[in-house]
DNA sequence: TCAAAAGTGTTAAGTTTACACCCATGA
DNA sequence: TCATGGGTGTAAACTTAACACTTTTGA
């Protein structure tokens, strides 16, 4: 059997969708975009597209994340693929979800505005088309549970950041409070969490230290629990 | 733009790829093939099949997987999608990859032979075609993970074991040894592990209690954490 | 002067780990 | 009778959780 024997096989329509996630005035926000084609055109959704001929799967997710955000590098996770038969009323689509988080203030507003695309808060969100509501809930609980054993929410601040915004930042993925003194002793122990001598005066009177993440120390050290 | 709109987009072969998860002799074993087919006929690999036209992903990899043991309503949970460009050297192909936990007993040894099919250790795996070793590494380390928080070792073992064995199985999929006394304290916490008043004769001379699991009791509680 | 956010330690409760011997039986 | 696997409890180390007041400064 040569290598056309796979060619007996049906063929698939293959899109990848993301899942984009930002932190803004204390929530946790996803990118939706107005769906600009039929069917079901308007309807909310999450950015995607169909892969191309020569590209990995993988690769066609960054692609589409760049057309959104204009942003490269960015950090993704794939959360699965979704594959029933009439999840696509168009025509049969096998779709794989990815996940990525972003610094807002990176992100080109103009691009989001020419793809009608708007940060939600993800504890309000619209309904969403197809299975796009399952893809977010699943991405969030990834986020979620990786949040414990990896510094990954470092990527959705900007560069300098207070331990506020990061507790904010945490509170808002995990959905609950967490205690301001024990969270402080934690980063306090992560090395790779490094208080610079700037100091914030924008988010309050006094004044709060500005700290960074070194992404090399992390490398180093490998410890993380939150 | 119809329904239509879709079709200037180009498709592709999508297959499944099942990892399929087996306990003898106190180790934890994983059933590969020789492939039937070219390109690369003979080499080990992963049980796997190409998605059908009106077949979700999710049943193909069922399929796949009742193909080569017999069995249906098996643990089985997706991976992830598998998409490179060059993956596969006969032609392109996306693949979505599953494990699943089966009870070696019960597997029908008639269809592993007819598909050349044999349960390797998993600390000996032969080297596999493709990215297979990849997906083995991957699903492996989704199940270590899961064991920790859900119940799904005993999917593995028959509906009678004894806690000796359990533990081997645990020490198997981790990797390392547990400490019996707090293996058993911790297991003894878990109301879904019950009791039987059989005992086993085959693995000791003393005698073993018997233990099964019971689902219902654990979706109640729902309390687990090894 | 006061409202608002920053910053800071201690103690109790709970969890995890380490550890060693006797028991029952079949060969 | 002895080799084999079955079965059992306690104490120390560590981790987590609960908790409240003082500081700084801009409005």
């Amino acid at each position: 059997m040569a290598p056309s024997f796979y060619g007996q096989y049906p063929k698939f329509h293959v899109a990848v969708d993301c899942i984009i996630f930002g932190f803004e005035a204390g929530k946790l926000k996803v990118l939706l975009q107005q769906r600009p084609f039929e069917p079901r055109q308007g309807e909310w959704s999450l950015m995607g597209g169909f892969v191309k001929r020569n590209e990995d799967v993988d690769a066609a997710a960054e692609r589409v994340l760049n057309q959104l955000t204009g942003l490269h590098n960015i950090y993704m996770k794939q959360v699965g693929a979704f594959g029933s038969v009439n999840r696509d009323s168009g025509d049969r689509v096998i779709s794989v979800a990815y996940f990525a988080l972003v610094d807002i203030a990176k992100v080109n507003h103009d691009l989001n505005h020419q793809h009608s695309a708007y940060w939600e808060d993800i504890d309000e969100l619209p309904p969403l088309l197809f299975d796009h509501k399952e893809m977010v809930e699943k991405a969030l609980y990834r986020l979620r549970t990786m949040l414990h054993s990896r510094p990954i929410g470092f990527s959705l601040l900007p560069p300098l950041f207070t331990l506020s915004q990061l507790q904010q930042l945490y509170e808002a993925i995990l959905g609950q409070k967490l205690d301001k003194r024990n969270f402080r002793k934690r980063i306090g122990d992560m090395k790779f969490v490094e208080k610079t001598d700037l100091i914030d005066k924008v988010n309050s009177k006094r004044g709060a230290a500005l700290y960074q993440f070194n992404k090399e120390v992390y490398e180093e050290s490998k410890l993380f629990k939150l």
